[in-house]
RNA sequence: GCCCUCAUAGUUCAAUGGAUAGAACACUAGCCUUCUAAGCUGGAUAUGCAGGUUCGAUUCCUGCUGAGGGCACCA
């Protein structure tokens, strides 16, 4: 038997028993694996089974009874299936401890990294879209929480049997990567990366930065010369400063140089070139640091004409309808929702627009895509309910058989609120990374220093990227995608406690203690009846968790199911770690063998489950 | 105005309708001459308000209060 039949196993027993006792009629229906429920107290049993459900047949507590009369007598000794309790109208089922060491950890030592992965996803491909940057200005920290869920979710896919491609779509294009070109031609001084020594996506936003800084002085210049104070709040501000966009200079050289940049202009093309390529040597340059590669990178500046065609098309059709004005509309007044605009009534695209396009494209380009999944945070669930109603309107052959899906995520505010570029709030990636792997570092040298055993300087300085990144990581994937985060810079990131370095530091404890000893070779030989201990037993009952959990992950969308689990299965180790020994004269050594193995075993499933996150999983911390 | 999301301990987060609502941080008392103390064992505190559905509600429904977001010829 494999773990995943395990619930099968104990769910058969419990309707055979139910059949004999109560009614014949009973099926897996009343009996699946769902309907069993994990006792809150390990000390109550393994699985229970709630008989109120049956309530049609009887009193449920009687119920219980018979079918634990029924089961008690029927299994033999020595069986998967070791006591049946009842407390009330639940059925309590108590498994053998050693029967389910033999059962999860041969299965564990024989898949190995494979354990706890499926195949529901086998023949399917799907896409997952994250990150979504603009080409102006370095990644921050909600990017950081996108990239992070992007990475695990693909993983998590892949654990599926998915084949998973993921995307990334770069807004390159528009007035934002203007306003640095702009700066930069008018007050770089012919300044470059290279020259300064600035990483790329840094010194292209400081450029756009500049640009908002001029804007806002020559605003505040103007109003103190109207006499007006310009920190002082004043009603028709916006109106005023509209107005003076209007005849602010770089402003119009800004919307000139899009007009030329839509006009295919080879002097401004081959400038919006260079700078892009700083950001993007500057965007490769902190992914790798987070591990993160994308398979297929899409430019709205090659894709945002796409969907004007295809909603022309739909207009042809009567999908879609044209207002006195030329506008192109999409009626979505039977979904309850306003009339969505296309595009404008000068014929250009809007954002949806390009949207469409774009989706499309993703469809015919890895045809049959069975999935589009799209990370994108959740002040967006509004404009992708209306996409994915366009594309169904359009009906499109591509993507027809593409299951569309928005995966929201909350905001990361920061303990002052939001983040708010213009007013310096920012938390850069590139700075986080670097002070959390500086912390872990800090860390890991106070620790060597109290050891007999010291660790190399070499070595230290992987351990603490390995730890720094595992902190940041785990942290950022332990909360449910869709709410709001806040991250304090002096408590969000920790080393103890429910952190990733919490679950990382037991893998290391488990890898030292298989330093010590020989490599189990034959796990036949391992005589597992010798674990009888509560928590070997506790241990051995998570790690036959591990497949529904990344199951649950995957169907969820959720990494925060497998850190969480992560966290669990550590804690429950390091009970078991703490109260048994294992290299001891106490202990008779084929029970040794067998703790070991489990030990193993769990190094195994936490290892994996690490890498379902993006964390690495050091050998010594 | 309409729509969406959220509301749990001092703080940050959990809990496919199930038994006594879990953790972590902080605070506090213990545990290293023995396999890594980034660990283990104790200790106080919480479901915004009012109804409903049912054997049972933090979870589902309605109303209210509060926070955030959205409904652009912006992206």
């Amino acid at each position: 038997m494999k773990t995943q039949n395990l619930l099968e196993f104990v769910c058969y027993q419990l309707l055979f028993a139910a059949q004999t006792t109560v009614n014949p009629d009973f099926s897996t229906a009343e009996f699946s694996p769902s309907k069993l429920k994990k006792p809150p107290k390990p000390e109550l049993g393994d699985f229970a089974f709630p008989c109120f459900q049956l309530k049609d047949f009887g009193d449920p507590a009687d119920i219980a009874v018979y079918i634990q009369d029924f089961l008690q007598t029927a299994i033999p000794a020595n069986d998967l299936i070791k006591k049946v309790e009842v407390q009330g109208p639940f059925v309590n089922i108590h498994l053998n401890t050693g029967v389910l060491a033999q059962l999860v950890c041969s299965q564990i030592l024989e898949e190995g990294p494979n354990y706890g992965t499926g195949s529901v996803g086998h023949g399917q491909r799907v896409m997952i879209e994250f990150l979504a940057p603009n080409s102006n200005k370095p990644l921050h920290l909600g990017h950081v929480r996108n990239a992070l869920l992007g990475a695990s979710i693909s993983r998590i896919f892949q654990a599926m049997g998915f084949e998973v491609i993921r995307a990334n779509l770069i807004n390159d294009r528009g007035a934002h990567i203007c306003k640095s070109i702009y700066a930069w031609q008018t007050w770089g001084n012919g300044e470059t990366p290279q020259s300064t020594g600035i990483k790329g996506d840094h010194f292209v936003g400081r450029y756009y930065a500049l640009y908002g800084k001029k804007e806002d002085e020559a605003f505040a210049a103007l109003l103190t010369s109207q006499g007006l104070d310009p920190q002082a709040p004043l009603d028709d501000k916006e109106e005023r400063k509209a107005a003076f966009l209007e005849q602010y200079p770089p402003a119009l050289a800004v919307k000139d140089m899009l007009l030329k940049w839509e006009a295919s202009d080879p002097k401004v093309l081959a400038l919006w070139q260079m700078m892009n390529g700083w950001t993007y040597a500057g965007f490769d340059a902190t992914l790798a640091k987070l591990g993160i590669v994308f398979d297929r990178i899409y430019y709205e500046s090659t894709t945002y004409l796409l969907g004007r065609q295809h909603v022309l098309d739909g207009l042809s059709r009567g999908v879609f309808y044209r207002k006195e004005d030329g506008a192109v509309y999409a009626d979505l007044k039977n979904e309850g929702l306003d009339d969505k605009l296309l595009l404008r009534s000068d014929g250009t695209s809007v954002y949806i627009t390009q949207d469409i396009g774009t989706a499309i494209l993703k469809s015919t380009d890895y045809q049959p895509l069975a999935r589009s999944v799209y990370i994108v945070g959740s002040e967006q669930i509004h404009h992708f309910k209306v996409l994915f109603l366009l594309l169904k309107m359009l009906d499109i052959e591509e993507v027809k058989n593409t299951l569309l899906y928005h995966l929201p995520y909350g905001m990361v505010n920061l303990p002052e609120g939001k983040m708010k570029s213009r007013l310096g709030k920012i938390v850069d990636a590139d700075d986080l990374i670097r002070s959390i792997v500086e912390l872990a570092r800090t860390e890991a040298e106070a620790l060597n220093e109290g050891r007999e055993e010291k660790i190399t300087e070499v070595e230290l300085d992987e351990i603490a990227r390995q730890v720094g990144l595992g902190a940041l990581k785990f942290f950022f994937l332990d909360s449910k995608a869709l709410s709001e985060m806040r991250y304090d810079p002096k408590k969000s990131i920790a080393f103890n406690g429910r952190t990733g370095p919490f679950v990382q530091y037991t893998y290391a404890r488990i890898a030292s203690l298989l330093r010590k000893a020989e490599e189990i070779k034959d796990p036949a030989k391992i005589d597992f009846l010798t674990l009888h201990e509560s928590d070997e037993h506790s241990l051995l009952l998570a790690l036959t968790e591990f497949g529904a959990v990344i199951q649950a992950a995957a169907e969820n969308y959720d990494p925060s199911k497998i850190s969480a689990y992560l966290f669990d299965l550590a804690r429950i180790f390091n009970r078991f770690y703490a109260s048994h020994r294992i290299f001891s004269d106490d202990v008779p050594k084929q029970t040794q063998l067998a703790r070991l193995a489990l030990c193993k075993c769990t190094g195994v499933v936490i290892k994996k489950g690490l890498d379902l996150l993006g964390i690495e999983a050091p050998e010594k911390m």
